[in-house]
DNA sequence: ATGCCCATTTGCAATGGA
């Protein structure tokens, strides 16, 4: 089961860069973010066509998280829980109901800037509550995968000029650590635990992120801002985490590029 | 040190992104 995270950066802008990369890259599922769209404008038609369940969680202008599925989906739910006056659409949540069933979480972390604000403070509250969240369901033992845009960059090898970063709500310490509170659930980084750093050779650096500034592709300055972290039902099942990079090079890329995993289930 | 670019908006300048 191919199983891969996407920020498109706007539906409307990325038909054409989606449907491609669809076609070539063929995952059973898609989990997108920031769709920029309300559920009646998201173009739902094109990717049933392409034999894709979708269901979206949108919202007017901005965020927005979807999931396109081959395989059925299940038990469908909206909202990330723990705030009901939280009306920001970044949270949406599914079965895949294939050989073996894997319930997906599918999370628009808040970027938190400026830090420190209450932007900042919306972004660790926000963790707290997916902390609570997965704690939840990871005591049913079974596979899980939570994935998304995090904007977290973990650790300073997941940025190629980490002191660029370090006073960045993407980077600072208590993002971080939260971030880390939440791995150490007993979630597993599918992108780390499949290119493992070994020194004094370490593998080449890869990124989820760059942006449309300042040439940011061109010269590889990126972050690695988007995981999968599997649940231990999950990693055992974990064959191959792989991002697809030449993505942000074609045209009218998002400043995001997919990331997948392969189950074996 | 600052802005660079891109998407969206009851749009034509402002906001949010990261």
């Amino acid at each position: 089961m191919k199983i891969a995270t996407f920020n498109i950066n706007g539906i409307k802008a990325r038909i054409g860069a989606l449907t491609d990369w669809l076609s070539e890259a063929q995952p059973d599922v898609a989990v997108l973010q920031e769709i920029k769209s309300v559920d009646e404008g998201f173009p739902r038609e094109m990717f049933e066509d392409m034999g894709y369940q979708v269901e979206t969680h949108g919202q007017k202008s901005f965020n927005g998280v979807a999931i396109l599925s081959k395989l059925p989906l299940e038990d469908v739910r909206r909202g990330l829980p723990g705030d009901a006056g939280d009306e920001q659409a970044r949270f949406i949540e599914a079965t895949v109901c294939g050989e073996v069933p894997v319930r997906i979480f599918g999370l628009y972390l808040p970027n938190g800037n400026p830090a420190p604000g209450p932007k900042y403070d919306y972004k660790l509250a926000w963790m707290a509550r997916l902390e609570d969240h997965v704690r939840a369901a990871l005591a049913l033992e079974e596979p899980l995968v939570v994935c998304g845009d995090y904007n977290i960059i973990p650790q300073p090898e997941d940025a190629a000029r980490p002191d660029a970063w370090r006073k960045d709500a993407l980077f600072l310490p208590a993002s971080r650590e939260a971030f880390r509170r939440i791995v150490a659930l007993g979630l597993t980084d599918a992108f780390r635990a499949t290119h493992p750093h070994m020194p004094p050779s370490p593998p080449p650096q890869q990124f989820s992120f760059w942006d449309y500034q300042a040439g940011a592709w061109n010269r590889n300055d990126g972050i690695r801002i988007d995981h999968l972290l599997l649940s231990p039902q999950a990693a055992d099942l974990l064959r191959l985490c792989e991002i697809d990079s030449d993505v942000r090079g074609r045209e009218k890329p998002s400043d995001h590029v997919p990331v997948w995993i392969d189950l074996a289930a």
